[in-house]
DNA sequence: CTTGATTTTGATAACGTTATCATTTAATTA
DNA sequence: TAATTAAATGATAACGTTATCAAAATCAAG
């Protein structure tokens, strides 16, 4: 009784054909009907309790009205606010989210792809897992992907500038006055997508003439939960400090491992930011949460995660005449508690 | 050419009724076909590139594989693992979620609730926003609530024992020789839900004759972003330690409000645990990094997540006989860096 | 008031699957 | 081997919407 009228019903309680019920109830833009029908049909539909059966619709259109985002973990503190300016957008659009996680494996990522294409989402919003991920099984779908590797040719991408980013906090550090800086990143997996890191570190040291070695490089699998890398990152964290750095400051490519140096230091007894400078990258909650809190160069995920999301929509609306566009975004130094000027050590 | 081949064309292809092909490729157990023609079907099938129109099924059954879980924010960290177990088990199932937020507002909540019936998922996982949610429009919906409160008479729920819990916390503070215990709660929306906590505190108090007043109660609102309760937590810690309290321990609520109670003991130079121990709620990612690490209740996120959605699969398949049952599992005390003896102040 | 253009409505055919029932084929028993 | 039962396959009707094209109604202009 409930959800069982249909749109013939409400042609017949109106004396209307279906079509024009269908117009009015369903029709995309509010073209060719007469207001006197549209409140005729109206009146009838309500009269009748007729609500839409989108899985008809659905099937009729071969379209779903829904969007596909794909993420390695829900876990990572990164991706909820990401996935959560999408969501804000989205709804906008009136469209619905398929929310897809691979754990960081290529192989669940891959399963994802097809269930997308089976699923018949109308466009995908991804997050690579890896910089040689694979996306033949999507060519015939709008998407737009999430990395600013230069792996990814010809395709839509939009991500912060995590180069310029790590930039701006080199020279803060620099300011600071600290002319020993480690760097510390996430290597494995993503190593084929972070050499750049040590170019650039490589680079601003020494168009500074400041001392730079691979000791002053810190590195730690992050294609694992968060929790695992940051054990992971407080064990090389250990090691690094246990080799009597010169460092006087850290700059970590992202919040996790930026914590997991915090949480080693506050274990030594090494004052940060007295002691030691450190900034993260990306500007999770526990960052802000941690003591002291975290200096960290902000990725403002929300924005790119609604800005993926209006680019998405654009496209799929529009595929024609779309231009393939790749969107940096700059990032944003914030300075918090755990990075100050240097101070003569001992 | 690619998804355009349909089940009629592989049954032309193989030369059978397209009734047994359906039956080879979509139907539910392998029931009723010889050997030696499903495989004539499979490979015709594979020959012609047929790909099952999920939509046509979807339309044909009037049923989706899919189940909505709906929470109040995807950005606060109590959440993702929950979601990621029920995704991890509802896998299993060859279900797919429809994941919905609402942050704490029950309007918001209340047009997610319309939207799973109209795009019809089979069944929901909700975690109310609050404790008065109204469920009406889901009646006929198989659903499964994440909550303890004692309000939702008569509907399937799973949760964690807080109150268990919060026991354990106590006891163990107890243990440690603190006789002058906080309570810091969330209050404001939540506050129906969360007057048991006082009332366990005065009972627990009065049975071991410690001394328990208002005064030890620290308040704050705690439906809004993560963030925003950190920081007015941190203000409600504050005005607290500045009446010069008698007390040596806190019990937290949650872990956003222990890691606040942490954060501000840091920041006016009290150490934990030596001078002040405090335990907080949840198990969340932030209470394992922070320094000191965070004593918490353990609520397995994850397992009531795939606990949850294999209820809720049952009950969704097996509808008939169904029992309305109430799960709650134990927490689990989590010993980490915040918690210690007491200690004589000064 | 006709004619032609334009807007509004109507009739109806898909869409591709699943479900129902009828029919044929195979297996079993007397 | 015929009769009976069971298993396997076939024929076909939905499901409710949208899209297409045809018909009717309205409007504009000569």
């Amino acid at each position: 009784m409930s959800s069982k009228a249909t749109i013939v019903d409400v042609a017949r309680e109106c004396s209307l054909s279906q079509a024009t019920v269908a117009r009015v109830l369903n029709g995309q833009k509010e073209i060719q009907v007469k207001e006197k029908t549209r409140k005729k049909v109206l009146s009838a539909a309500r009269k009748i309790g007729y609500e839409r059966n989108i899985l008809a619709a659905n099937f009729r259109r071969q379209k779903t009205k829904s969007i596909a985002i794909s993420i390695a973990d829900l876990t990572n503190p990164f991706f909820p606010e990401l996935i959560k300016g999408v969501q804000n957008k989205i709804r906008e659009y009136g469209y619905s989210i398929v929310q897809l996680n691979n754990e960081w494996n290529p192989k669940i990522e891959q399963d994802n792809f097809k269930y997308m294409i089976q699923s018949r989402v109308e466009g995908a919003i991804i997050s690579p897992s890896h910089p040689r991920a694979d996306l033949k099984v999507l060519e015939s779908l709008p998407i737009i992907l999430l990395t600013n590797s230069d792996k990814f040719l010809g395709y839509d991408t939009i991500a912060n500038d995590s180069k310029g980013g790590m930039i701006l906090a080199l020279e803060r550090l620099f300011e600071f006055g600290h002319r020993n800086i480690a760097l510390f990143m996430g290597g494995s997996m993503m190593s084929a997508d972070s050499s750049w890191r040590l170019q650039i570190m490589k680079d601003f040291c020494s168009n500074r003439n400041m001392f730079f070695s691979e000791d002053l490089c810190i590195k730690c699998d992050m294609s694992v939960s968060s929790l695992e890398s940051f054990s992971q990152a407080r064990t090389a964290m250990r090691k690094f400090l246990s080799k009597d750095t010169p460092a006087t400051a850290i700059f970590a490519s992202n919040d996790i491992l930026a914590l997991a140096a915090l949480h080693v230091a506050n274990e030594k007894g090494i004052k940060v930011p007295d002691e030691l400078s450190i900034i993260g990258m990306d500007g999770i909650l526990s960052g802000e949460i941690s003591y002291p809190t975290l200096t960290t160069v902000e990725k403002n995920r929300s924005q790119i995660g609604s800005l993926a999301a209006k680019s998405l929509i654009e496209k799929i609306e529009a595929p024609v005449e779309w231009q393939t566009k790749k969107i940096i975004l700059p990032c944003k130094l914030i300075e918090r508690g755990s990075s100050g000027p240097v101070r003569e050590k001992k």
